[in-house]
DNA sequence: TCCATCCGGGG
DNA sequence: GTGTACGGATGGA
């Protein structure tokens, strides 16, 4: 019989010999199955020069032994494929079970084979060749069979291909967040019980499902909350919710590394058996989950598709944020604009010895981090869908890969299309070798301080990209034997790339340029609901584009290629010197350029003649290359290096026509700068940018004497540090620090990753015996030295000196010398 | 300044 | 799971 279905979890059984895929995922009609069918695995070895009757006789009699089993080859196949640019004879060696493969080729090698494609894992290699795309609809062909130990049917499949790109739309969504005793923030998973549970559901009809269970009784009633016994009865009524439950998919914020291995390590100590596979399997955690390295454990569920959606943020969604912190808190008001409840979460362990009655505020915030990971995991599983959809491998790997694994992943799905067999990973002393290298980036222009006036921005549109397809930089084009004659890298004049073969990598990245292309046009076709999804594959898709030149300078990568690298920063810096000269031919004052991107002034010209100048840029540029029109900006702020001559780089501020500032650089966003210094430097900036240079002057002025005055509110001179370490090691002991210890007498629960809040005080004595916090420092009793010259000061001087104002003219003590000069 | 170690998220 | 992170910050030499 032949069925449909969409897969999303994936697995591997070694059954008698023969090794079995388990696709789990659910059939159109909402109901869960899971599909089995047999693969064998294998690897390649290179044979161009090998004797290969000898060769077939020695791998008939190889058998290794492996534990109780032996591992074997079991039968072999030749193939022409192309390794860097070169065709090669290979035999694609199947062996007797999966992780024979590493045994074997590893025989192999010590023969003299050179063996590739020896750690592909093995569900991902069945993914790619049998081109199926999770999520997406599958149709197989094969019977039901009996399988009593499993939660849903099974279907031995003899045949299975995709069947259309139709997407799995009704999912049912169920987060869970844990907390747990700890009375010194540090958590023991051995030692300290599990005291809640919050459980968040969105079946696939948008109905939610909301839980909290706890084993401390209090007399406060929630429709939502549901007491039990001890820990033991939570446990296993945790275990009876998510069997009844029965998500498609489960989420949690660190649920990898906190929340699933707490549970398994309470189940475990209690013998309760966690068995919430669709195999009746316990919960799998990577090995490491409780020696203190717990970032990048893992956490499964068989049959259940478990994401951590803190994994995809740190991983990959996290680089288009502006939080420095990922926690739950920093990124839901980020992303969703909530944040988690004001509670001291750390007298969590004394309400539940002493205030039972309290409990009542910890379960709603239980329940609220659960709705809070839930609502990230909606708000990015488009993201997650496309990611996984473009690369073609589980989700669950897809969210715990960084970007260069995410490349190479995209790279590998490609190798097979093109008969390209992928090189191997570098060895350890490779790595080192890798390491030392290093090169020249992109060209930044040295600013003359100044606030300038019409500035034109213009830009590269994916300008590493761009080159890398227009001048086909990949390892198997560099410095070809057919084409030395041709155009050498600029700058490299050992470097050159084929002129009349298509590298694979290049080619590989021009597909995704071209399907951006394509979708931008089809997103403005769209409606509203296609339109994000549409958004979320173009983003996906520029994400890997942007990761290629990257990925050919990352130590790991199989197709390394640190002359590509270097090729492609050669080339974007000869293009944008040469814009740099061509806009200065045109009579444009180039005032700055940072490796992609170039500011200049209008000056006497119009707009027009600043876009014919682009126009002419672009009309010479080779293939997806084009200069973009960034934007106007009617003023522009440059500030000098500390204490230098010359411009900084990377430090600017421009306006917009609709009076929007757009900053770069300044501090104004750092966490160690008290709310007053990033306040003020916000303001003067604006007031610069908007022409009132004086208004800044006395507005600067007035505020210094505000703080000397003590006016200022103590809540605005907050500074924040985090603690990173124990107290105790501390050996330098700064205002933080300090104040930490002072925390810690007053029994102020302190340690690693506490952010430290105070304000430095009056009188004599070091800083830090001046550092005290918020609640001990009374209005008006801080230290107005200290802000200044080390907050206020600091932030606004270098806008003060472009203007002509030294800090003497600021603190009003030398003569206004700047007016003069200036005005 | 360089190199080695520490840290993240979670309660 | 055909396996063992990684890149930035910090602090000591």
């Amino acid at each position: 019989m032949e069925i449909k279905f969409f897969p999303y979890d994936f697995e591997y059984k070694v059954k008698e010999d023969e090794t079995f895929i388990y696709l789990y995922g659910k059939l159109e009609n909402n109901s869960k199955i899971c599909v089995i069918e047999k693969y064998r695995p294998y690897f390649y070895a290179q044979v161009s020069n090998i004797h290969r009757k000898q060769l077939n006789k020695r791998l008939s009699d190889l058998q290794i032994e492996d534990n109780k089993k032996i591992a074997k080859v079991t039968s072999y196949e030749e193939c022409e494929k192309e390794l860097l640019g070169k065709k090669k004879d290979f035999w694609k060696i199947y062996v007797n079970y999966p992780k024979a493969v590493p045994i074997i080729s590893k025989e192999l090698s010590q023969w003299g084979l050179e063996c590739y494609e020896k750690d592909i894992l093995y569900t991902h290699r069945y993914l790619r060749d049998r081109e199926i795309t999770p999520f997406t609809l599958v149709q197989a062909k094969g019977d039901f069979i009996d399988e009593n130990r499993f939660r849903v049917p099974v279907f031995l499949a003899e045949e299975i291909k995709q069947f259309s790109k139709d997407r799995l739309k009704n999912v049912k969504l169920l987060s869970i967040d844990i907390e747990t005793y700890s009375k010194n923030k540090i958590i023991q998973m051995d030692k300290n019980p599990i005291l809640m549970i919050a459980f968040y559901g969105r079946d696939e009809k948008g109905k939610e499902f909301k839980k909290v269970i706890t084993w401390k009784k209090f007399s406060e009633k929630k429709d939502y909350l549901e007491f039990v016994n001890d820990e033991i009865d939570l446990l296993n009524r945790f275990r009876q919710i998510m069997i009844d439950y029965n998500p498609d998919i489960l989420t949690g914020y660190f649920s990898d590394g906190f929340d699933l291995p707490y549970i398994k390590t309470r189940a475990e100590k209690y013998k309760i058996k966690m068995d919430l596979g669709l195999d009746y399997s316990e919960i799998y955690t990577g090995s490491k989950y409780n020696n203190n390295n717990l970032s990048n454990a893992t956490s499964k569920i068989k049959g259940i598709l478990h994401l951590d959606i803190f994994k995809f943020i740190r991983n990959i969604f996290g680089k288009n944020l502006k939080t420095e912190s990922y926690s739950l808190n920093a990124v839901s008001n980020e992303l969703i604009g909530n944040s988690k409840h004001d509670i001291k979460i750390e007298k969590l362990a004394d309400t539940w010895d002493n205030h039972p009655e309290k409990l009542i505020d910890f379960c709603e915030y239980n329940l609220h981090d659960a709705h809070l990971a839930l609502q990230l995991f909606e708000k990015l599983f488009f993201d997650i869908i496309e990611f996984t959809k473009i690369i073609g491998l589980p989700s669950d790997d897809i969210i715990r890969m960084r970007f260069s694994k995410l490349v190479e992943s995209y790279i590998l799905q490609r190798a097979k299309e093109y008969n390209v067999i992928a090189p191997n990973k570098p060895a350890k002393n490779e790595i080192e070798q890798r390491f030392e290298e290093t090169y020249e980036g992109g060209f930044v222009y040295e600013p003359t301080p100044g606030l300038y006036e019409d500035l034109i921005v213009f830009d590269f549109r994916s300008l590493y990209p761009t080159i890398i397809t227009a001048h086909n930089i990949g390892p198997e084009a560099l410095n070809c034997d057919c084409c030395d004659d041709k155009e050498k890298v600029p700058g490299k004049d050992n470097y050159w790339f084929c002129t009349r073969k298509k590298s694979f990598l290049s080619k590989v990245l021009e597909r995704i340029i071209l399907r951006r292309v394509d979708l931008k046009r089809l997103i403005k076709e769209s409606n509203e609901e296609e339109k994000l999804l549409l958004e979320s594959r173009s983003y996906a898709l520029k994400v890997l584009a942007n990761s290629f030149y990257g990925y050919m300078a990352f130590f790991g990568a199989r197709w390394y290629c640190i002359e590509c690298a270097k090729s492609t920063t050669a080339y974007a810096r000869d293009y944008i010197q040469s814009t740099i000269k061509k806009a200065e031919e045109k009579q444009f004052q180039v005032v700055y350029a940072d490796t992609d991107s170039c500011f200049l002034l209008l000056g006497d010209q119009i707009m027009d003649q600043a876009m014919e100048f682009m126009n002419e840029i672009n009309f010479n540029l080779p293939g997806h290359m084009e200069l973009e029109f960034e934007g106007y900006y009617p003023k522009g702020l440059f500030v000098a290096l500390k204490g230098k001559e010359g411009g900084a780089k990377k430090k600017y501020a421009l306006i917009t026509k609709e009076g929007t500032l757009k900053i770069t650089g300044f501090e104004t966003v750092r966490r160690n700068w008290s709310p007053i210094s990033k306040e003020v430097q916000q303001n003067v900036l604006r007031m610069v940018l908007e022409d009132k240079k004086e208004e800044a002057l006395e507005y600067i002025k007035e505020m210094i004497s505000k703080l000397k005055s003590g006016k200022i509110s103590k809540e605005d001179l907050i500074i924040k540090t985090q603690i990173t370490k124990d107290l105790r090691s501390y050996s330098s002991i700064g205002p933080h620090v300090a104040v930490a210890l002072k925390m810690l007498e007053k029994d102020i629960p302190v340690g690693p990753g506490t952010i430290v809040e105070y304000i430095i005080t009056k009188g004599s004595g070091l800083i830090r015996e001046r550092a005290k916090m918020l609640e001990e420092v009374k209005q008006g009793e801080y230290d107005a030295d200290y802000y200044l010259n080390n907050q206020l000061i600091p932030a606004v001087s270098s806008i003060f000196l472009v203007l002509g104002y030294n800090e003497e003219d600021l603190l009003g003590e030398g003569k206004q010398e700047g007016l003069g000069k200036f005005f």
